[in-house]
DNA sequence: GTTGTAGTTGCAACATGGTTGCAATATGTT
DNA sequence: AACATATTGCAACCATGTTGCAACTACAAC
């Protein structure tokens, strides 16, 4: 298994992540393409993608799952500790392109570790100020 | 609204708490009191309890919710950054009383972290190294 | 203790996210 | 072209979380 076909679906969901430049959910991702695919494959071709490296995942804040491409000049061993940024008024999640030093925990083997910062976006904490 | 009323269920829910001292998904814990009470009324009283302040809740590696008590010498303002450590294997999930200091993030309005490491406790970390 | 009100519970129903089995189809290799 | 393998659509399913409503319980005022 594990041979990565290059498809049309495939390449829709690339071209989606490349032209969003941004973190996008799985839900979200799967209501914007429902004319073009199933969710099935939507959901399938995350998986695809994450297990050959070009994408990562994690989750945000009301447990939904949040896929974002891989920068290429980065080790995979960065995405273990990969900060992330979700605003609490618009849903919007971003990567945040920052190494954070975590601290190792005594008694622990710890695999991956994952930073989620909450709050406003510079676009939703306009419009409350207004 | 929200005066806590102190009802046989509330106590059970506090009791479950206070005797096996650790953080307990509602899923769970609904499945444990199954026999004692509807899981409508766990995910409510977890709900209320979590506003009045006893407990605090967070996500889990899987996107599920867990809860643990907030230890009364803290202020509530810890659990804005509070780390947690979740076993891969066992799923089971502690509260890690530590403080780490997060880096702020320019651009952003930061209302709370949330910090999961994920790993072996020790218990499976001994099983798999058998 | 009786009464009244506000808070709580059980139940059934529902919404959503995530996942699988399977048959049909597309891809890529020889 | 023929074959093996990977991918897709669909329908079905499961789990988690959530709500509306009527019945009930806690508790404070009397």
């Amino acid at each position: 298994m594990a041979k990565l076909s290059k498809t049309k679906a495939l390449a829709i969901v690339l071209e989606e992540f490349e032209r969003r430049k941004e973190a996008l959910s799985f839900v979200s991702l799967a209501r914007d393409l429902t004319d073009q695919m199933n969710r099935t494959t939507v959901y399938r071709i995350l998986k695809r993608l994450e297990k050959d490296g070009q994408l990562h995942s994690f989750t945000g804040k009301d447990g939904l799952r949040w896929y974002a491409m891989n920068d290429k000049a980065l080790p995979d061993s960065h995405y273990n500790s990969y900060p992330h940024f979700q605003c609490e008024d618009c849903g919007k999640t971003e990567c945040l392109p920052i190494e954070v030093d975590i601290p190792d925990l005594p008694h622990h083997k710890i695999a991956s570790v994952s930073l989620l910062y909450v709050g406003q976006c510079s676009n939703c904490e306009e419009k409350s100020a207004q």
